[in-house]
This record gives C-alpha cells, structure tokens and sequence, in this order.
DNA sequence: TCAAAAATGATATGTTGTATCTTAACACGC
DNA sequence: GCGTGTTAAGATACAACATATCATTTTTGA
C-alpha cells in the first residue's frame, strides 16, 4: 500500500463517513443529500447528474430536478465527497472522504469504468509547474483516457 | 528553452504548416477547414465550436453549422493541428503542428486564458501510471484550473 | 461525362449546465 | 406556540455543448 491509510469506505460505513466530513464543516445531511449520495456511490462509474435525477427521483417517488443535483454535487465536491470527472463530465463518490488527494482518473472508453489513483509526487510536479507560471488556486486535473485492461 | 526548437508559427505561417501536415496525412485543405482553422487560432483563449461557428458564419457570410465545425475540429485534433482543452469543452490551435506532444494547460478561471506548456517528463510518468494499470490507447488529459498571474 | 466518394449543409434532437424565482423546512428568540 | 430569518429544495426556463441522420454539393478519376 501507499504511503499511509485510506481506510476504504463502503455501502453504510461510506455513507456514515461522508456524513461524519460534511457536518465537520457545518453542513447538514438532509434526506436528499443522503439519497443523492447513496445514488451516486451506487454507481462503479462516473455518473452525470441527470442519471443521479433519474434514479433519486425512481428511488424516492418523488421528482428530483437536474439542478438541486447539481447544487448538491457541487457541495460534495467542494467537501471532498464526490469528485468531478472533467473528461466525462461526470461524478465520482470519493470511497475515502476526509482524506484529500490530487487524484488521477483513469477513464475506459470501451466500458466507462474509471479507476482512480494517487500520486501525491506526480500531482505535486503538476502543481508546481503551475505554481513556476505564477498560478494561484491551482486544482490539477490529471485525468487518463483509453482501454482498460478487462476491455484489451 | 527546451530539448528542441518548436518553430513557433503564427498568422500564415501557421496556417500554412497546418496546411502542410494535414495534407501530409492525405486530408484536403478546403476553403472551410481554412476558414475555421484562421479563425481558432485568432483566439487567445480556447474557443467553443459554437464560438467558431458563429465567427465564421459572419466572416464568410454563410452559415457554418456547428456539426459542421465539430467535424472540422475532431479532423484537426486527430491530426493534432488543435487541440481540445476538456475541462473548458473548448479547442486550441495547435502552435507548433507537427510535434506531437501531450500538452499541458493552464487554464484563468477568471479570464479564460489558456497557456500552454510541455513537460515529456511529466507526461511521461502519467503514461507509465496508466500502463502500469493495464491501459492502452492511452491519451493523458493534463490540466490545471486557477488564478493566472495577471489576475492575480 | 458520368459515377463514386468525400465534404459540407440542414435539421432535429440529445445531453450537460445555469439562472431565477418560489416554496418548504428548520432554528431560534420571544 | 408564534413570528421571523435563514437554509434547502423545487419548478421552470433556458443556455451551452454535442451528435445523429439524411440531403446536397463538390471533387475525383475512370
């Protein structure tokens, strides 16, 4: 393993995590908060907000717009519980919240399926090139598009 | 500067090695492929497909279709006269056509402005991290959003 | 010159994302 | 409990990005 724990999360331990870090930062876990994470961890690849409409709004009974999605997913990325594919315009449910990471995504063409790793020493060089061209606010985005190994 | 010249072109000459690589690769060089190709590369900033078509539409008097640009554009990137910048779902023109590089990009939030920057280095270890997962095709998206110097 | 192939156009539609305003839920002092 | 301010979510509309399909034009070359 790398070089510390990550202490993977899944189904209800995730869940309880990500409600742990968001209320950390005075934000609530409401019903559709919850079932928009639960949606979205639900998923093995990157999910667009609509397909989390879709199947928040089956789930509940009850209509979810695209754009209470959007806000929600936005206050997760923003707290680090969900991710943004940029390549795939696309959502990912961060399996260790609280830990932060420059991530790396490793997107399959063939099937969707995203993997996704660290390499603090790779996004660090990422971050300091920016930094060498007089960037602030510096958020990498290390992505990889091609055919994963199942789909060779 | 860096491991080798880049023949930084500009103006027509830029669009006359643009001209030259595509037609090396048996692609014609048509009135309309030289007329968005102009018009991507008198913008300073990446510049969406709607951007190009609406500009050159004006430009020439008639409508350009956007399916029409996406076309031209995905022919210019496949032959690396243009690249994409994904996180702003807009193209840049390709400066020094013909060397093949995994670009690196710069991208204000604020002001739009795109640098562009090469590091094989870098490139190189993001390839290797992809390998050593299995991928193949693989095509690095390397990116970072911030604050650029002179909006800071 | 005619037929096939390539490039572009027209049109429609699908997908992704945001803006604005309204309504509902909640929290807290009184 | 009752009003009041704040935060969350819903409704609606629309803007921006992208592709699919078929028709037309242009080019090419036998």
């Amino acid at each position: 393993m790398g070089q510390h724990d990550h202490h993977e999360h899944h189904g209800d331990s995730l869940a309880d995590a990500a409600q742990a870090n968001l209320e950390k930062s005075g934000e609530k876990w409401t019903d559709t908060r919850a079932a928009i994470f639960d949606t979205l961890a639900g998923f093995s690849r990157p999910a667009s907000a609509y397909d989390i409409a879709d199947l928040v709004s089956t789930a509940r009974g009850k209509r979810v717009a695209p754009n209470s999605v959007y806000r929600i997913l936005d206050l997760f990325v923003a707290n680090n519980l969900a991710m943004r594919v940029e390549s795939a315009n696309a959502y990912l449910a961060n399996s260790h919240p609280g830990c932060e990471h420059d991530c790396i995504f490793l997107v399959c063409d063939t099937c969707g399926e995203a993997t996704h790793v660290d390499d603090d020493s790779l996004s660090q060089q990422v971050r300091k090139v920016a930094t060498s061209e007089g960037f602030k606010s510096i958020r990498p985005v290390i992505e990889v598009r091609g055919i994963c190994q199942k789909c060779n």
